[in-house]
DNA sequence: TTAACTGTTGATAC
DNA sequence: AGTATCAACAGTTA
């Protein structure tokens, strides 16, 4: 495959797409698409003569001049504007994939949480007779796509179940609260821009105002706000699990 | 000074 | 196949 910046040269940006946690963008009339993904310090940031919007955290200080150390793609427009990808910890990617690619990649997700495919059949089946915790469950982008460590949390909260639990353990009532609380807090979190911390900004470079409604996340070592426990941190599937010890069973 | 964290997930090994 | 562990990296916080 030709290189990245031969293929893009001239071409333009027609759709942007979301499968999970990835960016996919459509080049042109659709043979190639560019796949990004931001993991979990990486960033977008999109500027004219007049404006910078940033998407992705955390944001440059201010008065940082573009392009910085953390910049690793650089796309020029045509109309002078230009598209920085930045990423710290260089976890993330930008590829340059065909429609084949493009199609097998979307295809190992799992179902979208806020999409009519997430029927609680759908639901029941992905997390059903999995032997791992309930935590990895919900993380696995291939059963459950889109959910990250901050979301699962709360969701595990909403639901009133210990993300240490066993996912197949769950109790038809308990996955029934989980099924419910999914989509819940997600949209309640896009409404409200995500969650704001150490100066991230959403693609219209806003902080999140969701931080202020978390219940989990953030919150170990202070009362829950459901039962007034002191709420605790342990590290479930290697992330860091913020719960409430009492009223999560 | 070190060690432990960190909106993530792919590779690897059982 | 499903599951667990580690690694990639660089900065901040304890």
């Amino acid at each position: 495959m030709p290189s990245i910046g031969r293929i893009l040269r001239g071409k333009s940006f027609t759709k942007i797409e979301r499968r999970g946690k990835l960016l996919i963008f459509q080049v042109s009339e659709g043979k190639y698409f560019m796949l990004v993904h931001l993991k979990m310090t990486g960033q977008l940031i999109y500027e004219d003569g007049k404006q910078r919007v940033v998407g992705g955290h955390p944001w440059p200080p201010l008065d940082e001049v573009l392009p910085n150390k953390y910049s690793h793609v650089i796309f020029h427009f045509m109309d002078g504007s230009t598209l920085y990808f930045n990423d710290l910890r260089q976890f993330g990617f930008v590829r340059l994939v065909d429609m084949q690619e493009k199609a097998r990649v979307a295809a190992a997700y799992g179902v979208e949480p806020l999409s009519r495919a997430f029927t609680w059949p759908a639901f029941r089946a992905a997390l059903a007779n999995r032997q791992t915790s309930l935590k990895a469950a919900l993380l696995n982008q291939s059963l459950i796509a889109g959910l990250g460590n901050i979301y699962v949390d709360e969701a595990c909260w909403r639901a009133k179940v210990k993300p240490h639990r066993r996912a197949d353990s769950l109790t038809e009532a308990e996955f029934r609260r989980l099924y419910q609380a999914i989509p819940k807090i997600l949209s309640q979190a896009i409404r409200y821009g995500g969650t704001t911390f150490d100066r991230f900004r959403d693609s219209r470079g806003q902080m999140g105002n969701y931080t202020k409604y978390l219940k989990a996340y953030g919150r170990a070592g202070k009362a829950c706000r459901r039962c007034k426990e002191i709420m605790l941190k342990e590290e479930v599937a290697q992330r860091g699990t913020t719960f409430c010890p009492k009223c999560q069973m």
